[in-house]
DNA sequence: TATGAATGAGTCTTCATTCAT
DNA sequence: CATGAATGAAGACTCATTCAT
């Protein structure tokens, strides 16, 4: 790794929770050559602007999401236990492990919709692809006999990705994390019953 | 309705689209002055800064909202016919009809969560009282005899909200109708298992 | 005294401190509103503009300055007493009594003088006026014999107002009133010797 | 000295004559814009705000003061010469020399005194710093027999003070420098008899 | 590469003043 | 006379970005 390109990564690295924290609009330069300890030179010598920064902070915080996200998958066995991977974990986060701002994939989402196309456009691909993994593992589920042969595939991870924003957006906007557990309780239900 | 109240609601609803698509940050008073045809003085003098028209204008979101689903659900008279009004509006939403920018609490709990505390309070205020919409109709739905009676109402409110969000949100990323026609779907299929 | 004149007098009795406090930038119309009560149509119904207010209060302030310390000086035989009524009255201004901003002449005098030429005017003309009385009653002491056939006026008048200003000035900068006290004993001693 | 130190002492020096003049709220950052011909960017890039400029002013200006004063007195042998070098040096002021705007640290008094907390702050302590360094030039004279024992160091000092400024603010209101003359003739025959 | 000083358009907000009612 | 809604210029300050060093 060139020195570039690890002053890249450690751009990137301390400003990631800052910026699913504030959003894109929020975060300003000022934030982050505090953050970074960088100056403004500093940080425009490895990026050209704040939305290339942008989009590197988002691939960043959705491939770490993912890596921690496999991990877990990579331990079970069967695909229904991979899939309980996931109501599994959003119940861990109670408490302090819960991701610094929360789901970086619907902040961004949320924010970029009508104003920064590019960003946008990474936060549709993110989402794509996770809609995808989630096809993917069904398919697997049904392919072996786990999971019953008419259920559709990309209804149901529609109604996984749902129900895990739904839980975070709503734990974080009431405060209240009986929210979490009644929905990460309930899409146990939903899995087992595929 | 005196010439301020009337001011006052002509600038919240000529900014209620903007804030709703750009967000509160995003939202500048240029934009409002603009959107309003009013001089800045002239907006300061009806709201005391951008918060109170942020707030303002989220209520009347909000507000319209629900007048509008409201309206939809006094129409029908068994109370699961009143809950699968929701999908049937949202789905009626595809194309143009879709509102502004998207739902209004949902954008704002997200922007607000970690930074403007009054807003979020409001989108906390919003959501609750949502929720408990939801938890009223499913508790008189039982007490007829509609729904089952081992039904949790909240748990089942907060399916509702999070498919209705999930919809919105990953159709407005991606563009493709054919998400919130699933999910709108999928929670009919859920609505009519109560 | 018509309506008109009464409200005029109204506004500028509730304005006297807010000026002397704020100075004359540091008093806004809303300022005055808040004070009088009344809305800015009504404050410029009865005035040009806030110059023509702020001269009227200096000249209000002023003049009730003058009425206070007239009444002490007429209780008085001797023009030695008249003149020891100054530093009396000012030893007495020891706490709360102090009149509300400092010395209405000098707060304006500084504030003006480089700047709104019409206060400066009256400022001066108040000054010149003070400087007139002391004149006036040292001319009348010299006449009865009471003070010395060698001193001039005008060189003691302009003493007893430099202490006077400097102990105002000197102790609320401060917040030490034993300079007020050594200042006015001063100027005592002063006096006796005249 | 770096370049940062460079400008910083640049807008101080530029600027100095302009907070003296027109006072802490009278300078606009428009003002010192052009007094400086920097943008406001580039203020805010040496300044972190306005008080901090009026502050860094203040104290250049009572600076260049205590030297101009210090450099006159070091000429002198004897303390009443040192002390009598006030009375000459503010007569010297007849005409341009007078200092722009007149006393700093009496204008930024009057201003501050009930409105900027830490402008009066550093008033405060210029004004106790002066008070104290004619005290310690009374008493030297008094220690070595210049002046008469008797004579209390801070009341004397007091009564410099005041009449330096009551001439000062009183010439500049009235504009007649027979005031300012007079009073430095006083001043210097009190000075003779300590 | 990195620095840090500078830009200039932008931010929200307050100002004194006006005028139809 | 007084209201109160509106003006528009000015207020202090922050922004993302650039560039000589």
């Amino acid at each position: 790794m060139s020195k570039s390109e690890r002053t890249r990564q450690y751009i990137i690295e301390k400003t990631a929770p800052i910026f699913n924290t504030k959003g894109y609009e929020g975060t300003s330069l000022n934030d982050i050559t505090q953050a970074t300890g960088l100056t403004k030179g500093g940080i425009y010598g490895n990026f050209k602007n704040k939305d290339e920064i942008a989009i590197a902070v988002f691939e960043y915080n959705f491939e770490r999401l993912l890596i921690m996200l496999n991990s877990e998958i990579s331990k079970k066995k069967t695909y229904r236990e991979k899939l309980l991977c996931f109501p599994e974990l959003y119940l861990g986060f109670l408490g302090e492990k819960f991701p610094v701002g929360g789901c970086p994939i619907m902040n961004t989402a949320i924010e970029a919709d009508d104003t920064h196309d590019k960003l946008k456009k990474v936060a549709k691909n993110a989402l794509l692809k996770w809609i995808d993994s989630f096809v993917y593992l069904i398919n697997k589920g049904k392919e072996n006999g786990e999971f019953k042969a008419e259920i559709n595939p990309e209804d149901k991870a529609l109604i996984i990705i749902s129900l895990i924003e739904g839980a975070i957006m709503i734990t974080k906007v009431t405060g209240k994390t009986k929210y979490l557990k009644s929905l990460m309780t309930s899409l146990k239900v939903h899995i087992k019953d595929f």
